[in-house]
DNA sequence: CACCGATGTGGGAGCGCTCCCACCACGGCA
DNA sequence: TGCCGTGGTGGGAGCGCTCCCACATCGGTG
């Protein structure tokens, strides 16, 4: 199976061999230079450099990998239910940060859709072959048995995200609890009354701190809370679309809604809509994500944004630290949130 | 550079000769049993699969590649300034497609983004150093210089699109001609008089044949050509916006237009808002790409939708043809379009 | 002036596979 | 009875690296 051996015309690369024979030197010599060893006099690092140019040599990674006993390539792992993921901005710039972070230390990633939880058992094994030297891992629900599995085998892992708020795996996640609080100060300080909230699945703990943040925020600015200004969603549009009017039947005058997503907030305005309510005219609405739905509503809508590629970067340096054998700073790293204000608010 | 040497309590995981020993069979056997040689007696064979399940034994894949001289793992290259690709249902279905077909034939996913051209060629020595065994591209402009580099070290790729209507380089694209008739054809027979259409970048293969397409159904409907309901965009949200105010100040009675992006009819649904038009009740408008945005425009936008997750398996099964040297059906593989019809129209 | 540690350097061993040649047992055939 | 194929099998060689030990070589030191 997999590939057949033969392949036409791809003549053979130059071997570290021929680049010592070429500088006259010995082949640790060449594999120190490669590898940035110090113990090289310059004259010598000079002139095997001047050998890898004039043949062109270009290491071979995986004699590099099964001598040095390392992958020099990490894995992101996305649950193929999630690949919804991949039509966010939010997953494209975490990618970005990703990508560059590994460029620089010249690994590789290699890209995994696994879609059932036996089949995350079998990419536990099979990273465990040694294919791998760490693995990234976003969207993490709560059940999903990967994150032990991996740490069983001592897999180095990061998580994008948390499952609980002592998440004791390795993780970087945004501020929720401080995007949603400026959310709601935001829509506070436009002189906003009633201001309702729309929340995501109650199962994730996202939706959780989002909810955490939009009553710390009321009561750090003296509101009253109110149980009928919440109405729970499940992040999709058509949760939004049914709080809505949920909200709506309650509390008839709420004049802003703050959203645990854009798709709940898109859903929230195709309620607001039906029922005559003008944006952000009667109504202010905040969405959470900062997706491309939210610059294409119409009005545009403020969401609050992540920084995403900044997340992508750290999740890969805290990756390259564990594989390194570097002692963590703690078990996870939260980055600052922050609000985009657009037409809807 | 790179990965420090050692890692904690990663314990080391058994090899091919273990599996013969326990097995009590030599190596070459062992070997053959994975590779799925039929020249194993059956009561070997089943001997040395109740071994490997045993041990829980896993090939190591760098030393496969490096023994077979191959690497089982294939590069998707993505150019940087295309991220945005990653925020569209399109590519992420490309990627479901091209993942599920490697998984089947256990090869591995190797997400690169480079941005530069010179990065590009630093990608194709890469590639040659015997990283990979195969290349998808995706989204390559006309003077990219990667797909005639590759060509060149004789490294199998297939690209998605074309740059030209005779692309001599492995492909596999959507029938943009087709879908932009279906589109037209599909405002016809609704009933509108005047269509319009807003190109994508002239400088697009994809752009000229959806022009072509919108020409070509008119023509066969006996419909005359309008010069004067061309105007040209160019892919972006902007460009359909000024396009329409183009379109709408030389043909005030226009009543359908067909763009060549979902984002280009965005940008002409805010133009006709603003100059007090209905959709579909004055214009009926009509998008491409199927993208998230069509699903959440107000009215939610007819579009164009290009059979992604296919396309992925058809580039992926090409590249794997390709480089078990079978020869190649034709330079490229056409796979329809299919017209999703909302609202808007 | 012998001794020593630091600093460079060469090359053997070996990573875990695949490839391939040699070999072994058979049975059928002359 | 001897011979040759043929399906199975074992194991040597070698893929291109890294690791590490052994061996210079060169100033200092006592």
């Amino acid at each position: 199976m997999a590939i057949a051996r033969h392949r036409a015309g791809r003549e053979r690369r130059p071997t570290l061999e021929q680049v010592a024979e070429r500088a006259g030197v010995g082949r640790g010599t060449v594999s120190r230079v490669i590898n940035g060893s110090p113990r090289v006099s310059d004259r010598t690092r000079v002139a095997v450099e001047a050998a890898i140019a004039d043949l062109g040599y270009v290491p071979h990674r995986a004699a590099r990998a099964l001598a040095g006993n390392r992958a020099d390539a990490v894995a992101l792992v996305v649950p193929e239910p999630e690949t919804r993921l991949f039509a966010e901005p939010y997953f494209a710039s975490i990618i970005r940060g990703v990508s560059t972070e590994l460029a620089e230390a010249d690994i590789q990633l290699l890209l995994t859709l696994s879609s059932t939880a036996t089949e995350r058992e079998r990419f536990a094994q099979y990273a465990a072959g040694n294919r791998v030297d760490g693995v990234l891992l976003v969207s993490v629900h709560g059940e999903d048995p990967l994150p032990e599995l991996l740490a069983e085998n001592g897999i180095p892992a990061v998580m994008n995200g948390r499952r609980s708020a002592d998440e004791s795996f390795p993780h970087v996640d945004g501020d929720n609890v401080g995007g949603a609080r400026a959310a709601v100060r935001h829509l506070l300080e436009r002189g906003a009354d009633a201001v309702a909230t729309i929340t995501g699945s109650r199962d994730m703990y996202a939706a959780q701190c989002r909810l955490d943040g939009y009553y710390a925020e009321l009561a750090a600015s003296g509101v009253d809370e109110d149980e009928g200004l919440v109405a729970h969603g499940d992040f999709s549009e058509e949760g939004g679309y049914r709080a809505m009017y949920e909200l709506l039947g309650r509390r008839p005058g709420l004049d802003a809604v703050f959203c645990a997503s854009d798709l709940t907030a898109a859903g929230a305005r195709r309620a607001l809509r039906e029922s005559g309510r003008s944006v952000p005219g009667d109504v202010s609405l905040v969405g959470f994500d900062d997706s491309a739905i939210a610059r294409h509503m119409d009005p545009p809508l403020t969401s609050v944004r992540q920084p995403t590629e900044e997340m992508g970067r750290a999740m890969t340096r805290a990756l390259l630290a564990e594989i390194a054998g570097e002692p963590a700073a703690g078990p996870g790293l939260i980055l600052p949130t922050e609000l985009v204000r657009r037409a809807s608010s």
